[in-house]
RNA sequence: GGCGUCGUGGCCGAGUGGCUAGGCAGCGGUCUGCAAAACCGUCUACAACGGUUCGAAUCCGUUCGUCGCCU
């Protein structure tokens, strides 16, 4: 028999929990959040984690199940969530999963490479030595170790400089060695739906979902979570902002109106990621559900 | 009405005759364990008209507008 994942993917704020719990309920089946933010428990309001009403009628999985003081990243998450799913498939040929993070939806749809676990301290390291020496010195080191990736990756980036860096002086091996391996094919048959809008509908969408956030009480969340910043998890969108209002750098009415402009600039990312990939089949985000589901009925 | 001042791209802002400042916003893009992160690219404007000059955003004149002072 058959096994389907049905993926909804698309922008922050277009509507994707609501469409994914009518497919989820048309389906019968469970829903799997793929939100690099929403499974830390810590973030409610901030992140939009899906309405308790709208969780009483589907079964969720990966919503608030971890703390922000949890390490945690992609590689972890295709592990746990193709678990889950294989355990899930078990009992019903159907799975929904939504989430808005490019990254962690290829991960689970078409698998990362094998990368060996690395010790933090060395990324700790890099990171002191690009503070101290710069951006230049840990370029050099690339070039020496790994001059392949040195020309494949963005050497201005440091968040990629340092991830090469680290696996290569962890590994003894180039980053590039691990890079590009056939992967293990997934015994489930994926389908990506992408919801999509006008882009100042979507903007306007957005302006309104964040004040709605801060009228549930998204200052009180950050004021709580304040002690923490420097964790990970908070380098997020609504948090940071707030973050800076506390420490007296920006009003808070300033603080808003970034919140606002970087969740637009995230969406507009986040569209630049979805719509390069061939295989989802878009729809616009006020689309009547019958249509979706003479789409799903037809797989 | 008179005198003076200023008028640069969506916004801020440098530039006093030849060498497309820069920043912000916007827009486009990159993406293999920090991804709501990080990074890259892009926008050729000088109020209008006329004049001087080989050459004007820069000099001169007129007009329009700004702001200020005076009557």
């Amino acid at each position: 028999m058959t096994k389907f994942l049905y993926t909804v993917v698309g922008p922050t704020a277009i509507g994707k929990t609501a469409l994914s719990i009518q497919i989820a309920n048309h389906l019968n089946c469970d829903i799997i959040s793929c939100d690099s933010r929403q499974f830390y428990k810590e973030m409610r309001i901030g992140t939009a984690v899906p309405e308790p009403q709208e969780l009483a009628t589907a079964q969720h999985h990966f919503i608030q199940n971890r703390s922000i003081f949890d390490g945690y990243s992609v590689g972890g998450f295709e592990r746990d969530t193709l678990l889950k799913i294989a355990d899930l498939h078990q009992e019903n040929p159907n799975i929904v999963m939504v989430g808005g993070s490019g990254l962690y939806v290829n991960a689970v749809l078409n698998g990362l490479d094998y990368f060996p676990d690395v010790a933090p301290e060395i990324r700790t390291q890099l990171n002191a030595t690009l503070e101290e020496k710069g951006i230049e010195n840990l370029q050099e080191q690339l070039l020496k170790l790994d001059p392949e990736s040195y020309e494949s990756i963005a050497v201005d980036n440091p968040h990629r400089l340092i991830r090469a860096l680290e696996v290569c002086i962890g590994s003894g091996k180039t980053y590039s060695s691990f890079k590009n391996k056939p992967k293990a094919a997934r015994n489930f048959k994926s389908i990506q739906i992408g919801l999509r809008s006008d882009r100042q509908l979507m903007y306007d969408r957005i302006n309104q979902r964040v004040d709605i956030m801060i009228n549930n009480g998204l200052i009180d969340e950050a004021r709580g979570l304040y002690e923490h910043k420097s964790l990970n998890a908070l380098q997020t969108v609504g948090y940071r902002e707030l973050f800076l209002h506390f420490d007296g750098e920006i009003s808070l009415e300033f603080a808003i109106e970034e919140i606002k402009k970087n969740t637009r600039r995230f969406a507009k990312r986040q569209i630049t990621w979805f719509k390069k990939d061939p295989n989802i089949t878009w729809f616009d985000h006020d689309v009547n559900f019958e249509e979706v589901k003479l789409f799903i009925d037809r797989q």
